[in-house]
DNA sequence: TGTCGTTATTTTACGCATTAAACAATCCGG
DNA sequence: CCGGATTGTTTAATGCGTAAAATAACGACA
């Protein structure tokens, strides 16, 4: 990224207002939504929703996961994943032993219970959701589908610095 | 919100996966890029951002603010500005003084120091978002914006449930 | 076989966030 | 002016998140 002066004046005299105001609008409709959805696992289920992401995908895994896999998943660090499945562990939702195979490897599973207390708050929570975007068109719905794609896109290319 | 049973077999058939979808997309944008901007906030100037966050409030507010007017700005609660601006106050970057008419009320202020520190983040700031929406034409963000305030009216439409 | 590098997990030290309770100062009505 | 409600802030207990160091088990190779 190398510019002459004179481009370089002209970059300095750009206004990214717009992108600016964007990103503080996205935020915004990221955090009302976030913590109305925590609010409604809490007041409902009394579940934080880190327990109710760690649950779901684990729903979509049978046969469990490792912690490895779990932290890949949900993108987050490792030790922050032994916290929350030892306290899931506690509370009866989860079920944790060591691989037969692999004795440094743990395998997380839901428990029968787990399974069906998450089965019903992911039903409920799909109503939430569904509720939440109530006023927006199909087409409205299709179209942000459309911009965030394109967003996520360009947010991946700015982020990720190639050698 | 009372329906009869042939109006609820049909809700209760509806299908709510591109709003839920739509929910996904929105959340993985958003935590990708506050990801990249928390990353660079703290490799460039060794900050976070809520304490970015913080500072950008107080930088317009030259008078400066009391804790009750910052926690009620940034959205969060009472105790947590309390620590923010602890350590704050511990870096240089605030000036903390207890208000002259009411012993209660402290005022916050941005140091010199710390008004100079905040500026210079805030313009890179501004440029590393512009970098990230850079994909996206200006029809584009238009249409974000007004689909997303859009989003933004439903979701809170969802959420003060009227008495 | 023993040791060296890798992989899986836990631990440690910290920061940010919440709610609820405690505390302190002000305000206001009798 | 005094006592109770209100307002502003802090504290306590807890949870989620990180990075970095420690621990443990595996695998491979001389």
């Amino acid at each position: 990224m190398i510019l002459d002066s004179e481009t370089k004046a002209t970059e300095h005299s750009e206004d990214h207002g717009d992108e600016l105001r964007l990103w503080l609008r996205l935020l915004t409709c990221t955090n009302l939504i976030e913590g109305e959805v925590r609010r409604r696992l809490r007041e409902r289920f009394d579940v934080t929703l880190p327990r109710f992401d760690l649950m779901a995908q684990l729903d979509k895994a049978p046969d469990g996961m490792t912690l490895s896999d779990i932290s890949k998943r949900m993108m987050v660090s490792n030790g922050n994943v032994t916290g929350l499945v030892e306290r899931l562990v506690e509370s009866g939702h989860l079920d944790r032993r060591t691989s037969e195979t692999d004795r440094r490897v743990q395998v997380i599973r839901l428990t029968r219970a787990g399974r069906a207390e998450f089965r019903k708050m992911a039903a409920e929570h799909e109503l939430w959701i569904a509720n939440i975007f109530a006023d927006l068109s199909a087409k409205d719905v299709q179209d942000l589908m459309r911009l965030l794609g394109k967003t996520k896109l360009s947010a991946r290319n700015a982020t990720q610095q190639k050698a």
